[in-house]
DNA sequence: ACATTAAGTGATT
DNA sequence: AATCACTTAATGT
């Protein structure tokens, strides 16, 4: 198996076990969609190279970003809506070329009582994922986009460990479900502040923000 | 040189 | 904060 020093330091040895036997590896090329909102889901996924992105999308086709998923990570909406057999409530597409390794859902449930690594690996990510979101759902409800934005950018930074982005104002605006006029007008007052410097298609985060 | 795409700006809702 | 209409600047062919 890929990556075992990983794996052998989360999990315990009989579970590594069983996750070598019923789990097979996937490549997704960049862009592919993985996951449909309505879709049954029948894998966890987990991430093994790449970066999956989970979003939302309206009738219109705009979205809004949930979440990445970066290697070592799996899907905290899968552990929570799969055990049901229900269907899925976003979209997920490889943000680059990912390498994924999918878990039979049905797995989830028997390894929770049998596997303390399992569990704990399984709480966690629910529990970071679900933090997340609340902060999220806060700068929404308080409607700061401003905040929002340089959150955005300080995760993009931390999850490519690169101070420079490579980033339209109209993807940020996708990904935040606001408009390109409103993000450009944004950056500006970041970039006036000193806390960023504005390029074509890239833009630079000067400090900690 | 021209077309295309990204970003900046003022006015309006 | 969003949308519109328009300008300016950068990039591709």
């Amino acid at each position: 198996m890929k990556h075992f020093s990983f794996f052998k330091e989360t999990f315990e040895p009989g579970l590594l076990k069983e996750i070598e036997k019923v789990s097979e590896s996937k490549k997704i090329k960049a862009g592919e969609i993985i996951i449909d909102s309505g879709q049954i889901i029948k894998h966890i996924p987990f991430v093994l190279e790449g970066m999956v992105k989970v979003f939302r999308e309206d009738e219109n086709g705009k979205e809004l970003l949930i979440y990445y998923i970066n290697p070592f990570e799996s899907c905290a909406l899968t552990f929570t809506c799969c055990m049901q057999e229900n269907p899925s409530e976003v979209k997920a597409s490889a943000e680059e070329d990912t390498e994924l390794l999918l878990i039979p859902v049905h797995k989830l449930d028997e390894w929770m009582g049998k596997y303390p690594t399992w569990k704990t690996f399984v709480l966690k990510t629910i529990r970071l994922r679900f933090r997340e979101l609340l902060k999220t759902i806060d700068q929404i409800a308080f409607q700061n986009l401003d905040g929002r934005l340089i959150n955005y950018l300080s995760g993009k930074s931390n999850s490519t460990g690169s101070r420079l982005l490579n980033l339209s104002h109209q993807q940020i605006a996708d990904e935040l479900a606001s408009s390109r006029v409103v993000i450009s007008r944004l950056l500006k007052k970041l970039e006036n502040d000193k806390k960023v410097i504005l390029f074509r298609n890239q833009i630079k985060l000067l400090k900690q923000m």
